[in-house]
DNA sequence: ATGGTAGACCTTCTA
């Protein structure tokens, strides 16, 4: 089965090219963010047509995920579940019931920048709110995937050119901790465990030619739980996508696993 | 050292 995560930066905007991928690379589940649309707006059709069942966490201009699934999602969870409440859509969670049941979640984890203003400490808070319901997930010993944009560049590694993160919300000592002590839960990164190349990433800026200069990061992530890592095959990074008419500044991480 | 691009949407915010 392979599970796929993707920030597409407005869904209805790049439909087309949204389309085209799901045709070529055809996920069993794909796990989108910043669709950028409340949920009345998801163009759900297009996806329903290709044989994909749908579950949206939308919000107006701004942020929202969404979870697409060949197999019916069930107990699905939109935010997450602490009562804190949250005014942006960036967390929905549905468990796959086949063949073996696996929980996903397609997580949209906050920017932070810039560092100096509130933003930082809602992505740090966002975090810990994160790994507080990772915990309780990772307690019921089940296949489980956590993927989406986390907005983290874990080490040095997973930049081209790490200096210029240096003080950046994605990259900041303080960011990386707090991402170490999620994984440190128990969970997986399904890149590194599948051997993963230093030198592949995810996301390269629309601004100053980026993608020209391969100015590129590795800030979309699968974190798995022991039993979903131990059926771990492999990864990819679809990385000809970013070449492709408008796209979006970040590319497909497919994760594939033996379910 | 600065500005560079893209999307939502109405003017500036977010990334």
């Amino acid at each position: 089965m392979r599970i796929a995560t993707w920030n597409v930066n407005s869904v209805n905007a790049r439909l087309e090219t949204v389309l085209r991928w799901f045709e070529e690379a055809k996920p069993d589940v794909a796990c989108l963010q910043e669709i950028k649309c409340v949920d009345e707006k998801f163009p759900a059709e297009a996806f329903e047509r290709l044989g994909y069942n749908v579950a949206v966490h939308g919000q107006k201009s701004y942020n929202g995920v969404a979870m697409l699934s060949k197999h019916p999602i069930e107990d699905i969870r939109r935010g997450l579940p602490d009562g804190e409440g949250d005014d942006h859509a960036r967390y929905i969670e549905g468990i796959i019931g086949a063949p073996t049941p696996v929980r996903v979640a397609s997580i949209y984890l906050p920017n932070g920048n810039p560092v100096d203003s509130d933003k930082y400490p809602y992505k740090l808070r966002w975090i810990d709110r994160l790994s507080n319901h990772a915990r309780e997930l990772l307690a019921l010993e089940e296949p489980l995937v956590l993927t989406g944009d986390y907005n983290v560049i874990p080490e040095e590694r997973d930049a081209e050119f790490p200096k210029n993160w240096e003080g950046d919300a994605l990259f900041r000592p303080q960011t990386r901790e707090a991402f170490r002590a999620l994984k440190y839960l128990g969970l997986t990164d399904a890149f590194l465990e599948a051997d993963g190349a230093p030198g592949a990433y995810t996301f390269w800026d629309y601004q100053a030619g980026a993608w020209q200069r391969n100015n590129g990061i590795r800030i979309d992530h699968a974190l798995l739980s022991p039993q979903a890592a131990d059926l771990l095959t492999g990864v990819s990074i679809h990385r000809d996508v970013r070449s492709w008419e408008k796209p979006s500044d970040h590319v497909p991480f497919v994760i594939e696993l033996d379910l």
